[in-house]
DNA sequence: TTAAATGCAAAGGGTTTGCACCGGA
DNA sequence: TCCGGTGCAAACCCTTTGCATTTAA
């Protein structure tokens, strides 16, 4: 668990998760190289099958685009696999409407607004929380959010018990 | 399964399930016997125990608080019971953060937006999506959306595949 | 009386873990 | 060589289901 690549508590990973994204794809044997772990037969199934679903997968549909590419391909690998990305930023877990692990790959950093009504400020929306809300709508009405566009209003922790409306 | 108060393929309920949400908890047992169902102790039990959770709960949550009101809770009844509230609206069930089973008591009829930015339409982001969006902020900076308020604008189905941006 | 509801126990599906062996660096 | 990875299988957790029994109406 190489935590020079991890970003858990700060609003917006920039610098190291920013870099691994730019490289993409290409630098991923290098970049894991650096951190001291080993690029395997088995991680670069995983990798080719993730360059196909630029969006977002759940965990099984991973694994069975795996085995169609490697019939040897086991869960518990890809789910190892999987958390060892997501420390490098690669990717980044949810849950589907289903409540099933989702995958959101390479994802942008591109992001929501929140707008507390209540003292006005405003917050960047995480990666991951925008990508549930993306999710939440497209398995409503396959609808298509553009998470730049989307401001949300409500009332931040803060300002949560002043009612000052 | 009284497929009278269930609504599932509209866009916006309201009559049926309005009405049941105005008598909220209080006219539960009728409801349900003017479903042709029967109001039982446990399921009394339930309904006391998501009285104090006006937020939204787990269901293991539910099932450890029943069986501190009552020892004899098992699983089975409760999450039968919980399939019955939701078809009457009193309640909706989405998935955690951490891929549970979640449910929302007294899901509001307060709902967001969606907007096209390809044809202009609007639609209604429903109880259960929205409560999706909004746990997803809880979530993540303990940010209390405020529903009515949200506007959301993407590309919905017909729109998504004619990028006229 | 009668059909709905319960309780138990077992099945089910996706995810995680322990451990011996394998194989990149 | 060495430590990280893999594969297998069993463990796990929550949720669902079948069936005989109980019980509300």
């Amino acid at each position: 668990m190489p935590q020079s690549a991890t970003n858990q508590g700060g609003p917006a990973p920039a610098g190291t998760v920013g870099a691994a994204t730019a490289v993409a794809w290409d630098g991923v044997a290098d970049l894991l190289r650096a951190g001291g772990l080993r690029w395997t037969p088995q991680r670069r199934t995983l990798v080719d099958v993730l360059k196909e679903h630029e969006g977002h997968v759940t965990a099984t549909e991973l694994i069975a685009r795996c085995r169609e590419l490697d019939r040897t391909t086991t869960p518990s690998t890809v789910y190892r696999t999987l958390d060892v990305l997501e420390e490098f930023g690669l990717v980044a877990h949810g849950h589907g409407p289903d409540g099933r692990e989702e995958y959101h790959v390479l994802p942008e950093q591109v992001h929501g607004h929140l707008y507390c009504s209540g003292c006005g400020a405003t917050w960047e929306i995480r990666p991951e929380t925008g990508a549930a809300i993306v999710d939440a709508l497209a398995a409503d009405l396959g609808f298509s959010v553009d998470l730049s566009h989307v401001t949300i209003s409500g009332r931040c922790r803060g300002c949560h018990d002043s009612p000052t409306d």
